[in-house]
DNA sequence: TCTGAACTTGACATGGTGTCAAGTTTGCCT
DNA sequence: AGGCAAACTTGACACCATGTCAAGTTCAGA
């Protein structure tokens, strides 16, 4: 019995990362989840309540896959906080893109789904926080810019580093995944830390 | 004739406006607009093919009434590429909020509709060439920080003056229109000029 | 052998966009 | 005055994706 429903479950999940990965989370319907599952549409609403149900799942699977705690404590053992504030933008500029497809299906959802749109927010939290670390860090190195104080850089570094502006900076503008961390780490530490260079 | 078209045409696109400005850009459906606009659903499409042609004469129009060329004669007058950025920025930052409803709608519908997707990407490249004119001016003022180049510094500055990241910074992080026009300024400067302060 | 969980099949409701066809109103032209 | 045409109305309908419902099938395990 449990055997066979988590498999199920477990290849429903594993083909929605993989439809959404391909086709960029557009245009990636219920029913062609439940034929690249090998069941019936209705089937996947036996394991799923909703669309947005199952978006939210399959981030949360994906995360789980792509080992996303073991990526997270390299930046958060950074001895400076440059180093932290670097390494940090350079872990999630490089897991952005293993994770676009899946992102954007649930960014789109987000606009038409309540439950989407909380999903989403309570993910972005979780962003928010390794960047107030990081710009917690460089404050207390005293390397934080006079300009700005802990909220404003915060949600500044996090507005930066948010799925759009890198789903605009490759796909809009043609960077490569390489240029945009180079470029976000030049941009940040421009940005935040005391006599740059 | 022409004077009755003229009105009908223009009462549906005030109304539009108004309509989404409103209920910022969400939820706002082709009866609605019909409705506010004291005709009925039929007619909107006797005026507009879709509601995407819809969305895009909105923008224009919306472009019209706000005067945007005159908007924008005030920052090409700049003398120095700092006052030119700086300019830039204000003028931009405080014209989204204006527009924030009608291209949040466009922005949607954008994910599903191609049409939508051009006329929008067509609208931003507009704003790319204010982005790469500050960048220049200030590159021929030798002012532009040595880890850009033309090309990147612009794509960079387009990025980071995106709607969604006005919408992220006032609506998600909560801050006012006057501190996200500040602190762009400050993250603008910071970024690309040489030598800070 | 019987039961129940997992799954299938097919029909149907919903909500919004867009289309079609047949009327009505209004104003202008000769 | 008469009549035409453009603008608009009314109501029905196709479309498309999500989500629901009900009745059946399959199959493993007690």
């Amino acid at each position: 019995m449990s055997s066979s429903e988590i498999e199920t479950r477990t290849r429903i999940l594993d083909a929605t990362i993989r439809l959404l990965q391909k086709q960029a989370g557009k245009g990636v319907r219920m029913g062609d989840i439940a034929k690249a599952s090998g069941i019936s549409r209705q089937a996947v609403y036996l394991h799923f309540a909703s669309r947005a149900d199952l978006l939210i799942a399959t981030t949360r699977h994906l995360d789980e896959i792509l080992d996303l705690d073991k990526r997270l404590t390299r930046s958060r053992a950074a001895q400076s906080g440059i180093e932290r504030l670097d390494a940090y933008v350079h872990f999630w500029g490089n897991y952005i893109p293993k994770i676009y497809g899946v992102a954007k299906a649930l960014l789109v959802a987000q606009e038409a789904d309540q439950a989407a749109a909380t999903a989403w927010q309570e993910r972005m939290l979780a962003l928010r926080d390794g960047c107030e670390a990081a710009i917690t860090a460089l404050e207390s190195d005293g390397a934080l810019a006079e300009e700005w104080n802990t909220k404003k850089a915060s949600d500044a570094l996090w507005t930066m580093l948010s799925v759009q502006n890198w789903e605009h900076l490759t796909i809009e503008c043609g960077w490569s995944s390489r240029q945009y961390v180079d470029a976000m780490k030049t941009l940040a530490r421009r940005a935040f830390v005391n006599g740059n260079e």
